[in-house]
DNA sequence: AAAAGCACTGTTATAATATAACAATATCTA
DNA sequence: TAGATATTGTTATATTATAACAGTGCTTTT
C-alpha cells in the first residue's frame, strides 16, 4: 500500500515513475497489435507528469507546443486509448485524468482528491470490493465497474492551517 | 436495506415516496429558513418521478410545459439547493440526477447503475465507509466526501438475454 | 406604511467538456 | 504493390454548467 501514498510524500523518483509507465504502455501496445505513437506516448508523460488530475483541454497546449495538430478530438482519442490501457483513470468528480500507478498489478481502486490542492492518490480497495460485490448481488445487481472518489484533505494540507 | 431494492422491484406505491419526499423538502426548508417554491417542489417531483437519473437539460421542458422560466440557470439553482438538502442526488458518471431513498435518515451509500436500462438505486454503504476512513487516515487523507458509482446490470437486465 | 434587507427568479451570454462525421495519411499484411 | 486497417487531421457541433446582473417579491424593522 506503500505506493498509494506517494503522491502525499513529495519527493520521490518521478522519471522513474513515468519511465515505467511508458515501459507498461509499449508492452500493452504491443499484445493488443496496436502502436504507442508519439501523440499517444506525450499524453502519457504529461498525464504522468502530473500528482494532479489534468484536464483534457489542459492537454493542448502541450501538444501544439510539441508540433502537434492539437483539437480536442486529439488528445480525447489518445487519452480514450490509454485509458483502454489501464494506463490512466478518469476522475468523473474533476472531469480529469491521472496517471494510474500500477499498471501492472490490476486490483479495485478508489482515488482520494485534496480538494485544497488537487493531489489526487490511488488507494487500494481490494479488501472492501469483494463485500461490496456480494452485497450488491444481493440485491440483485451485478457489479463491473466500481468507481469510488473521496474528497476531503492530504497531510500537507491539513498541516497549513488555512482550511 | 430493502429500499435500496425498490428501483429493482418495479411495483410499489411510487408516489407515496413522492409524497414522503415533499414533505421532508417542505420541513427541512422550514428549519432552513427558506422555501419550497414551485419550480423547486416541481424539479424534486420530476426527480423523483424517474428511477433513471435525469440530467438538468432533461428537466428544462418539463419546466417550460409547466410555465415557467426554462434557462439553465433556473434548473441548476432548484437541484444546487435540492442537493444541499440532501433530498436529490448527482451521479457523477451520468452527469445527473436522482431522488435520494432516504432523506430522513442520512448515511454513506453509493450507487448502482445499470448500464442498459439505466436504472439506479441507491446502495447503504456503511459498513464499508468506517474502515475505508481509516485507511484512508493512515495514508494521512482525512475523507470528507465518498462518492460510490456502480456500473453494471439489474437483475432484469441480466434476465433478458441480450446483454 | 415605508424602507431596507434578503431570497428568489429572469435573462443573456458564455465557459467548459466532449463527440460526430468525414477526409487524409500512414502502417501493416497478403 | 494493392488492399485493409489503424491513426490522425479538420470542421463543426453537442452537451453540461456557470457568470453576471437586473428584476421581483417576501418579511422584518422602524
Amino acid at each position: 500500500m506503500l505506493e498509494s501514498n506517494i503522491a502525499f510524500n513529495q519527493p520521490h523518483n518521478h522519471s522513474r515513475c513515468i519511465e515505467s509507465a511508458l515501459e507498461s504502455a509499449r508492452a500493452l501496445s504491443k499484445a493488443r497489435g496496436q502502436r504507442l505513437t508519439p501523440i499517444r506516448e506525450l499524453v502519457l508523460k504529461l498525464v504522468w507528469q502530473s500528482h494532479k488530475p489534468l484536464g483534457a483541454y489542459e492537454l493542448l497546449p502541450a501538444l501544439a507546443e510539441a508540433g502537434f495538430n492539437s483539437a480536442p478530438p486529439t488528445v480525447y482519442r489518445a487519452l480514450e486509448y490509454l485509458l483502454e490501457l489501464g494506463l490512466v483513470h478518469r476522475i468523473s468528480l474533476l472531469n480529469a485524468f491521472v496517471g494510474c500507478p500500477e499498471p501492472q498489478h490490476q486490483h479495485p481502486s478508489g482515488f482520494m482528491i485534496c480538494r485544497k490542492c488537487k493531489t489526487t492518490a490511488e488507494l487500494d480497495t481490494s479488501q472492501f470490493s469483494q463485500d461490496l460485490g456480494n452485497k450488491a448481488k444481493e440485491l440483485g445487481f451485478l457489479i463491473e465497474e466500481e468507481t469510488l472518489e473521496l474528497v476531503g484533505l492530504c497531510q500537507q494540507c491539513r498541516e497549513k492551517q488555512d482550511v
